[in-house]
DNA sequence: TAGACTTGTTTAAGTTTTTAACAATCTTTT
DNA sequence: AAAAGATTGTTAAAAACTTAAACAAGTCTA
């Protein structure tokens, strides 16, 4: 269990729930039970339900939910209500391609800046945002105090840049690299993305 | 349980036993017990051995486990040792990093071809691997049979494209777009990846 | 040959996750 | 305004999964 009580099953199927109220609302309904929308989305009602009771009463007996109404208040337990600052360290062909291609705004986070080792990027923008040198980065942080950091940087680097964010107030990382951030640092919160462990794991299930 | 028999955390682990075990070779040692490598990788000696047990004998009473051959025995338990051809769709932003940056053979799969609607991308390499456009991938797929589809297309697109993959025999995805393929097609293996999700999950956490 | 070590494997414990059930209560219909 | 129907929040039970503990059997090292 997490410290905040809710089980890690539960806040995964969190922006599942979003996403799907948001289609729901593009479909121009306006209501929906439990069991509709556990049809429409492959689970149970009773797991719904369940899941929505960790975070409080969004529903009505007899009628179901509104659905504008839960998605919001979805959004409010996701955070998504107040943006938290991010930066963005390795702007190479990945990183590049996460900072176009991300809708940081509509994910809980303002992209306030990328960093790169390469003079060359330096001053390059990328959606609004600018490219700036990594020896730049603990005066950016002392002044811009991100909470949450993009790691787009090969494994070699990434320990020395974890001691450094994290000494800098960082408690967040979205981690592309293959350093085992949680392993060095257990009170920091860590999603790993590993493209190359996603691929493996398709591996074995196509060939077995 | 899978259709395998072997648990999902299981085989979520054995990609990080394998990078841990090519980083244990770097290092230039031969031979490891499961108690060390616990404490490497901050798991329990006993799990180590009961994952590792799921699949055969790869130790030695008194001695522990030869680096090299299991690691070995690991790659050919993923299938990394019998590439499967894979194809990728729209190569766009994110299409495009990913063909930079993965090295799909290293992972049990060969790039052999990549599809796009913008004829101004028909014709550009990437990797070797030239772009084509998607009016060919039914005839591109009857002559080479790709067995894995990685899918960068968006959400109103995908639909459409994987049934058509389907049918041409395709068995696996890798999924970045928001289409949920396992809702419509059971019997196709996916692993998603949602960087949206994974952000809004973090931001949860952040929150909390 | 003896002592130390480490595996494979079984068994048990613990935890998490899912499902089922139902009283309470709201909506809709007549 | 009352009755019938619907659906929630919540509790309790069941099921599934995951981890940990323990140890006989076998191998290494000295």
């Amino acid at each position: 269990m997490n410290p905040t009580g809710i089980s890690n099953s539960v806040i995964n199927r969190l922006p599942r729930y979003y996403r799907f109220l948001g289609e729901l609302k593009k479909e121009g309904l306006t209501r929906i039970s439990s069991r509709e929308l556990s049809e429409r989305m492959n689970l149970t009602a009773s797991q719904i339900r369940q899941d929505l009771n960790c975070f409080g009463e969004f529903g009505q007996q007899g009628y179901g939910y509104n659905i504008e109404l839960l998605q919001s208040e979805i959004a409010k337990i996701l955070g998504l209500d107040k943006p938290q600052n991010a930066i963005l360290i390795g702007v190479g062909n990945l990183g590049k391609a996460i900072a176009h291609y991300i809708n940081f705004e509509a994910k809980g986070f303002h992209l306030i800046g990328m960093f790169d080792t390469k003079e060359s990027l330096v001053g390059q923008m990328v959606r609004n945002v600018p490219i700036r040198h990594i020896s730049t980065l603990d005066e950016f942080c002392r002044e811009n105090m991100p909470r949450a950091a993009i790691l787009c940087i090969p494994k070699e680097a990434s320990k020395e840049i974890c001691d450094q964010l994290i000494k800098l107030g960082v408690k967040g990382f979205l981690n592309f690299s293959h350093y085992d951030i949680a392993l060095d640092h257990p009170n920091v919160e860590v999603e790993n993305i590993h493209f190359g462990d996603s691929l493996m794991t398709l591996s074995y299930k196509l060939s077995n």
